[in-house]
DNA sequence: TTGTACGCGTTATCAC
DNA sequence: GTGATAACGCGTACAA
């Protein structure tokens, strides 16, 4: 038995397929009693719309992309993250009819722009989330918005007005996580910076600055270290900053991956983890509990910006665009057992 | 400027539309300068089929759908292991000219089984791929099954004979990670059991047993224990073990998350490893190389066994289904931080 | 408020 | 070998 279409809907509920179409997209200008009818025809053939048809006749796939780095690249975010970014949209789109398309790219391939592009006329989605750090690429960003397909970027760092996009406030819970520190007596609390391309990440060292100054201490560049969001950075900047003869107690890292670096230069060197040294990660990806001891961390909220996100696409699919602005979903300090009083 | 349609490549060549679909197609009997100039036509025009319109008319799209268990819910594979085999899926689909939609689903719900019949019954996939511990539910299988939809399911465990499905060597790469355990001096080893429902991982005890007899060592069950692949009963179990008397040296688990619990308790312990304790993982997931000491483990080729499963949909949509067989691809030891030679 | 008729860009069935 | 032409199932001006 093939599929039910909308003729058969119609001609079940007595009425043209304009109106069956005007019920199935919640037009307005149908009367309560034929929204009914149609409704129960519908139930009673188990109908649901043919996404190809629908597509074909109105431009448009129910559809929404996303776009992130390869995770099989170098310097690139962990499964983790990708996957709670997955999980986000993938719910927001369930729940709205929506399919996800997920399309991890390689930013140092010189045809991404073209892929992107080639992508997009070929499938015509209704948007197109792009993750952090390609949404700080002109590259990219650029390609996308060539296409004049719908777009939000998530963690941009800073919202230019023009735009709606979505992210977490880096800057505010990152100098959280340093008044928490400090309240734990740490004195000489360092920082490892991440990938300056990632503006977010960028954006978590200005907090700690801040957090530095709210607890009413001094901020010395010697404490400060340059990683690249790797863990094999993370293991070089603490082995630098661990040498130092005012060692740091504690070492605050812009993302998780460097903060299990740190872990694991501090067990080999034999140092107490959290007795002699506290570390605390960003993130808070799968691997952060899993570690021992499990890492105090920012909860990033990146499962809710992709459903936010998402949610945004469909509604400007179905002709409510969003308005032009910067989305801030909070993050939260997770404080687990990589963290402890200062040692005296 | 739209899209070109077929229409415009048909006048530009002087042919008919049916003639560029059959270019388009590969399909036999057109002439070789016919060809050459629909070619040359779609080259100048840039053309590509509107896959909607492909989808509508053909009533298949041009899509694979992977399923697997929602990383969410309690017990599930953690996400290094989805992102692999998302990315062998991606790779093969990509270069096929297919696009993949990913659908995780909780087998823990009611639903599944109609939402899957639901999904497919929409989309119209290509095919499906069912990857472990889905694989082996009935539950799921059958859904699909009733779809009549091509479907590949991953490390079912045995093949039947009447299907093609695609698996790893489960049984015989655990029996050699058990006899590299024994060729370094290890005459205990334990082995902690995972998820029942998941027959893979069931395959890895009897390759342990297989291993233990061709090195000669003697099994016995009182240095097995049964865990779930979660973190936390790698734990439970290990405690049990290393407060036996005749302490296990070394100890093999049937996955990679297990043996991370089992790092931890020794962590905890003050248990040298591998200087008093030598631990094995199976699957390579990311998490394998973070900890410290990194895991020596068995890599399960999931990317290439997604790409492969993809691969057999795509050539079964294009008319050349697979034969019924069990494909095996092999997996491999990665030996690493986490084994050494038995203490004294 | 509701319906008619056409178009969307393919594939597929024939006839030539 | 090649080409009209009818589906495919739905959206949408436009008419009623």
């Amino acid at each position: 038995m093939p599929r039910p279409t909308i003729d058969d809907v119609a001609s079940l509920a007595g009425v043209s397929i304009k109106t069956v179409s005007r019920v199935v997209n919640r037009e307005p200008n149908v009367r309560e009693v034929t929204r009914d009818k149609v409704e129960k025809a519908i139930a009673e053939l188990h109908y649901s719309p043919n996404p190809s048809a629908r597509n074909l006749a109105s431009h448009r796939a129910r559809l929404i992309v996303l776009v992130y780095d390869d995770p099989g690249a170098y310097q690139a975010p962990s499964a983790g993250y990708i996957i709670n970014m997955q999980q986000g949209a993938l719910k927001a789109c369930r729940t709205a009819g929506f399919e996800l398309l997920i399309h991890p790219c390689n930013y140092r391939n010189r045809n991404v722009g073209k892929d992107l592009q080639e992508l997009i006329g070929r499938v015509r989605p209704a948007g197109i989330i792009v993750a952090a750090p390609l949404s700080n690429m002109p590259k990219i960003v650029n390609a996308i918005k060539a296409t004049k397909a719908p777009c939000v970027r998530l963690s941009t760092g800073s919202g230019n007005g023009k735009e709606y996009s979505v992210a977490t406030n880096d800057r505010e819970v990152s100098a959280e996580m340093t008044r928490f520190l400090a309240s734990l007596g740490h004195r000489h609390i360092a920082f490892i910076k991440g990938n300056k391309r990632h503006k977010a990440v960028s954006n978590r060292f200005d907090g700690y600055r801040d957090g530095l100054k709210q607890a009413g201490l001094e901020y010395s560049e010697s404490i400060v270290a340059d990683g690249d969001n790797s863990i094999g950075s993370g293991e070089e900047c603490a082995e630098k900053l661990l040498r130092r003869p005012d060692r740091p107690t504690a070492i605050f890292c812009a993302n998780d991956d460097m903060a299990a670096g740190v872990l694991r230069v501090a067990t080999r060197l034999g140092i107490d983890v959290p007795g002699q040294l506290s570390i605390a990660g960003c993130d808070d990806i799968s691997l952060a509990q899993q570690l021992y001891p499990a890492l105090t961390t920012i909860r990033q909220p990146l499962s809710a910006m992709a459903a936010t996100a998402s949610l945004a696409l469909v509604d400007g699919a179905r002709g409510n665009p969003p308005k032009p602005k910067l989305e801030t979903i909070p993050g939260s300090i997770q404080v687990r057992e990589s963290t402890g009083p200062a040692p005296k």
